[in-house]
DNA sequence: TTAGGGTTAG
């Protein structure tokens, strides 16, 4: 063995029959070594044993190849694992057992469900160890036909009472979209465990059938942290982040044995980035440190997120920073890049990239969402364009949907219009509506009426129900005194019942979100935030600002519509915040819509006027405002 | 051996 190494002294007891040249050479001496050293990442030493092996002449029996198909499988050196097990004359259903454990573990589905059917047509029987990992291939491969057809075959193997298969078997109809199945099974079952409760809730939480899902988790017997997890992270991929730190909380609060690991924590945070709850989170990350919980790269990973979503980019560096660069998978490098693109540091977003690349990463569709984004957001045409292109050339990642939006967004921020629309019409796929709607804001902002209407007819097909088409599409009608269109558009919005997407706005204060919808007079405060609201108009046109009224619909009168736009609720939100914060604090606003051109000149002013630091994150981006200025160069 | 997980445009 190597000597560098330190064996244990469990293992030196089991090296001992070697050290004695005259002892035979048995399988029964080498088979505990390997499964000793299965698992425990110890490659080197498994190939001294097996050289040591063949050179004394011992070919391997089909139980000892099933432990050293286990060893190299554990180790990383599948193809070893592979070669024993085609080496080996008979195999055993033990040694058929570690090679279909040994391809679905390296997700190697379809080979999984061929030693699966080889196994069938020696007539050997599988076991509780044969068809979970079977079912997990029929499921990554989503071969329901088939996993129905193994269903039976369990059956037929005498394996209905075994709970490990029985949830297997719950768990591929889940994942497979049978829920009724699923259940059905559950149903019949004769014992089950928490696992299979577990399961099932997952599938329905997976499903957004959120009430069944809640219902069997408060019926089930026993809860473990797994039950736990699966509810919080249920809630929060269904949007009901509220539901799922109320959860969290009562978990904590249950004096009960069962304990939050690191996959809870790291469900629980994106609750937080859903909605921009600074201080939770941080409270949150400070519960994982105590707990030690935050040293894991995936909890690191999903702190960054939950930072970057709540504006904080210098806490997601600073969590990025912390993973060792070994540890930087691509989930860690794409969500950096990500954060750094939503807060329009493109430059930055391109050079994590690069770094990315020669840290030997290789990159998929969401990295390059997340960079082409950032080019867009950043005006860096001429690099997004060649990065674009490099996709299927350098790095043999296909374009999607959702990168022709990111470059046809980057053309169109620009003004190339007609560049935008020739790329339209030359895409391998129908655009959608992202596409569409990028198009129309681009028109609208570079005034081109010709490619907004033809922009919104799509828009009006893909999806009728978004009033916000209507009002850019009417709005530029009017800035061309084209009355009858803007008739024929509001007759149109009126016989289709579209009604407008309510904007609303919020703020974080102390740990606590305050929600304001556009001309809300429900908060107690409400007084207060107006009339410091009416006295803003004339402080700011001091400082020069105009208030821009073509961002309200043309429809009423222009002292109303300065009123409208006074109680824009991004505008009651920061009202609300100067009101209730010290001078110092930075304002955070959230805000369901895309920001208003007039309360981002607005918000501009106010940040210098007050001497504020002020955040928003609007549905695409954030814009950081000070002193005057934004961090988005008003380029959005 | 089965169950829970982080990143994505507009």
């Amino acid at each position: 063995m190597n000597q560098r190494s330190s064996p244990s002294p469990k293992l030196n007891t089991l090296l001992q029959p070697l050290l004695n040249p005259q002892a035979p050479v048995l399988a029964s001496t080498y088979a505990p070594i390997f499964q000793f050293l299965t698992g425990k990442n110890l490659l080197k030493q498994g190939q001294q044993m097996h050289a040591h092996m063949a050179l004394r002449g011992l070919r391997p029996t089909a139980f000892l190849a099933a432990k050293m198909v286990a060893m190299y499988a554990s180790s990383g050196d599948i193809s070893s694992a592979s070669y024993i097990f085609h080496a080996t004359a008979s195999p055993s259903p033990l040694l058929f057992n570690s090679i279909i454990r040994a391809f679905s573990l390296y997700k190697l589905s379809e080979k999984t469900i061929h030693m699966y059917a080889r196994m069938h047509s020696l007539s050997l029987r599988g076991d509780n160890f044969t068809y979970p990992f079977v079912l997990k291939s029929v499921t990554d491969l989503y071969y329901v036909q088939f996993g129905k057809c193994i269903h039976g075959s369990s059956l037929k193997d005498g394996l209905e009472f075994d709970i490990y298969v029985g949830t297997s078997l719950i768990d591929m109809y889940v994942k497979c979209g049978e829920l009724g199945d699923a259940h059905k099974l559950f149903d019949v079952m004769p014992l089950r465990d928490v696992s299979s409760w577990n399961t099932l809730i997952s599938g329905y939480m997976r499903d957004g059938v959120v009430d069944l899902a809640k219902e069997l988790f408060e019926n089930m017997p026993k809860k473990n942290i797994v039950s736990w997890t699966s509810m919080i992270s249920g809630y929060t991929q269904n949007g009901l982040v509220d539901e799922a730190l109320r959860l969290f909380d009562e978990m904590l609060s249950e004096d009960s044995e069962v304990k939050p690991n690191w996959v809870t924590v790291m469900s629980v945070l994106p609750a937080c980035a859903h909605s921009a709850a600074l201080d939770r989170g941080r409270k949150i990350h400070a519960f994982a440190r105590e707990k030690s919980l935050d040293s894991h790269p995936s909890v690191q990973t999903a702190l960054m997120g939950m930072y970057a979503k709540c504006g904080s980019l210098a806490d997601a560096s600073w969590c990025f920073n912390r993973i060792k660069l070994n540890d930087r998978n691509l989930v860690a490098w794409n969500t950096m890049i990500s954060a750094y693109s939503s807060h329009g540091h493109g430059l930055e977003a391109v050079s994590t990239f690069e770094d990315m690349i020669r840290a030997g990463l290789r990159p998929d569709g969401i990295t390059f969402t997340g960079l082409l984004s950032g080019c867009s957001h950043s005006g860096l045409v001429d690099v997004g364009l060649k990065y674009f292109d490099s996709m299927s050339t350098m790095y043999f990642v296909e374009p999607k949907h959702e990168h022709y939006a990111c470059v046809i967004d980057l053309l169109g921020r620009t003004g190339q219009l007609v560049k935008a629309y020739n790329l339209i019409s030359r895409m391998p796929m129908l655009a959608g509506a992202s596409i569409w709607g990028s198009l129309l804001a681009a028109s609208r902002s570079h005034r081109n009426l010709e490619i907004a209407e033809l922009a919104a007819k799509k828009l009006f097909v893909l999806e009728p129900d978004n009033s916000g088409n209507y009002v850019v599409l009417s709005n530029m009608y009017a800035e061309a005194n084209m009355w009858e269109e803007v008739n024929h558009l509001r007759a149109l919005l009126k016989s289709q019942g579209v009604k407008k997407n309510p904007g609303c706005s919020w703020i974080e204060i102390n740990g606590k979100a305050h929600l304001f919808l556009g001309g809300d007079t429900s908060h107690p405060q409400y007084k207060e935030i107006y009339k410091l609201l009416e006295e803003l108009p004339e402080k700011i046109k001091a400082a020069g600002y105009v208030p821009d009224t073509s961002f309200a619909l043309h429809d009423i009168s222009e002292e109303e519509k300065v009123y409208t736009l006074t109680t824009h609720s991004e505008k009651l939100a920061i009202a609300f915040g100067l009101l209730n914060t010290s001078p110092a604090t930075v304002l955070r606003i959230t805000k369901n819509l895309r920001i208003c051109g007039d309360c981002h000149t607005a918000i501009k002013f106010i940040s210098k006027i007050y001497g504020r630091e002020i955040i928003v994150r609007d549905v695409n981006r954030f814009h950081h405002f000070k002193d005057g200025l934004c961090s988005c160069g008003d380029y959005w």
